[in-house]
DNA sequence: CTGAAAGCGCTTACAG
DNA sequence: CTGAAAGCGCTTACAG
């Protein structure tokens, strides 16, 4: 069986390589007539381009890098999946990375198999920001996901943990909740300390001192919720539990139900994501929901469009969160 | 700044291209001084090979391609985990796809981007076995997770749902239910038909009559689980409930929980897979156990191994599955 | 508007 | 054991 490379093609249609190029690529102008005779021909022998010649004589791969922490949690498979939907729409693939060795990133970018990166980082390493700057210096696209731990003047896009910790906020007044703990991520999590600062944000705006709320660290897994609530109820109460995290917020629900204590008539619980459980767990978990899925999308759709010679993003695009209210808070 | 290509390594070296290609991938035989030479150049300018160049002048594209239905569910996300630490050991990168459609399969293959195949089918199509079909002509080595939906002879990784369906069975006799419901998963699913058959089976061999088993159908989805025990509650009574997932477990646990009914005082309910959150689910979830990050690690592993020329897969390789004795059976 | 030719950075027979 | 040369399948100035 005969490969069927460009040059067939130009046979085929009796026109030069150069010309079929032009056409595949919709690149410089072509005659109407031509153009259509050419489409012909890639049509009937079902020609698709090599995407490694392609790449290597100065084109597109068409890929995508989306490197993450992991891709396990909801939080990055939603992201996964909304960035897969839109490298499928516009014909392009996804190269998914978590365990980001410095030799396999830089092969990435000097194995020139990608067109551009999607960046999520977890905390800030030096290499971090080594690696931010090869991609300026190289000038291939990158959009962070996520406040960037470095400066300010990365292509970035965030979801507003701020707003959606302060609609929670307005939620704990409603309720009249006066002893309020909250556990956060991880330290070097940009997200909970935003979301620790929207929350007390909130609180002062609905006339709460925001000093009245106990903080203890936690770093976003079911386990540490569930330690940290154990800790805690040790020498203190609280009428409600903010967790950082719906995760951690699981392992607060798991420590009182181990201990007896009813949610959401002794302790109210809530947490942040909403991840698909919060529906199901027994009440049903109150949070906030942020739109991971739009962001992948989102991301992929402007990263193609720079590759494609669009415009480049505004520095940074901000997603809304929005309550979600359930039963866990005792509504 | 200068591009580090095999040309500029060669220069340094004082040797010619042709041997920096043969020392880089280990072929062909070299004298060990002048390997030493070569590495040391390769070493001190950071030269990493173009991947695209090498892939396209007939070596590895260093890439493998996932297929799978989702990225969403944790029996998926485990898999790409498993994978994903295979592929990072070897220095390989993964393209993941979920949204298959026929043409972007067919530029994954002509494209000649991948150098293998890891694939899970959702059923099957004709296309499917068109597309194993186009892999095999091109002796592009690949390997399904799961029971091949087509004839026997491919290389395939399965779990054992029979042997684990038998276990749950087992433990059923142990606790002298009678009246058993099982929700199965969509009519395609072979983990479901496997599962179910299994389980008969186990039930046979402990003396109970597997005709006394109800079988409902459900889709793998948590409200169809919500549903379909809605539906057998309207006019029948059980003393268990075997999902055969545990995303559907979660949905039934709900829906007793919302009708009031207890878990496992009034009903037991087991799953299958052991998803995270069958530990933290009030009470915890008995079900089976499976070995998804072990089988993800496992596929790369052997076709890396193929491709680069060791011994194919045998045909098929069958992981143990092993019973998660928890709360929700009345353990 | 179209084509001939160079070049992208490798691998791999083929010679020696 | 090593090198010169062809070739992988495209894109892109450069000419016309």
């Amino acid at each position: 069986m005969q490969k069927i490379t460009i040059d067939v093609v130009a046979e085929k249609c009796g026109f030069s390589r150069a010309t079929v190029s032009r056409v595949i690529n919709r690149e410089g102008i072509v005659k109407p007539s031509t153009a259509e005779k050419v489409e012909k021909a890639v049509q009937e022998l079902g020609y698709t381009p090599n995407l490694m010649a392609r790449a290597l004589s100065g084109g597109n791969s068409r890929t995508i890098a989306i490197l993450l922490p992991d891709v396990v949690r909801e939080y990055y498979t939603a992201l996964i999946a909304g960035a897969d939907a839109a490298a499928e729409e516009k014909g392009y693939n996804l190269i998914i990375k978590t365990r980001n060795t410095k030799r396999a990133l830089i092969d990435l970018i000097e194995g020139r198999r990608v067109d551009a990166f999607l960046l999520r980082f977890a905390g800030s390493s030096s290499f971090d920001l080594e690696f931010l700057n090869r991609l300026k210096k190289r000038k291939i696209p990158y959009i962070i996901i996520g406040k960037p731990p470095f400066s300010d003047d990365h292509p970035s896009i965030l979801i507003d943990n701020i707003g959606g910790a302060r609609l929670m906020a307005k939620h704990y007044a409603m309720h009249g909740f006066q002893r309020i703990l909250f556990i956060t991520g991880p330290e070097e999590s940009l997200d909970s300390q935003d979301r620790i600062y929207g929350f007390k944000i909130g609180l002062s705006e609905q006339g709460i001192d925001p000093a009245n709320v106990v903080v203890v660290r936690g770093d976003f897994s079911r386990q540490s919720g569930y330690e940290a609530m154990r800790t805690f109820l040790e020498t203190e109460r609280a009428d409600v539990v903010f967790a950082a995290n719906d995760h951690m917020a699981l392992g607060v629900m798991r420590y009182c139900q181990d201990i007896g204590m009813r949610v959401p008539e002794d302790i109210a619980i809530t947490g942040f994501d909403d991840n698909f459980f919060a529906e199901y767990l027994q009440p049903s978990l109150t949070t906030v929901q942020q739109p991971m899925h739009a962001i992948g999308d989102l991301a992929v759709g402007n990263l193609i469009q720079i590759i494609e010679g669009g415009r480049a993003l505004e520095s940074r695009i901000i997603l809304s969160t929005k309550l979600q209210i359930r039963h866990s808070c005792g509504c």
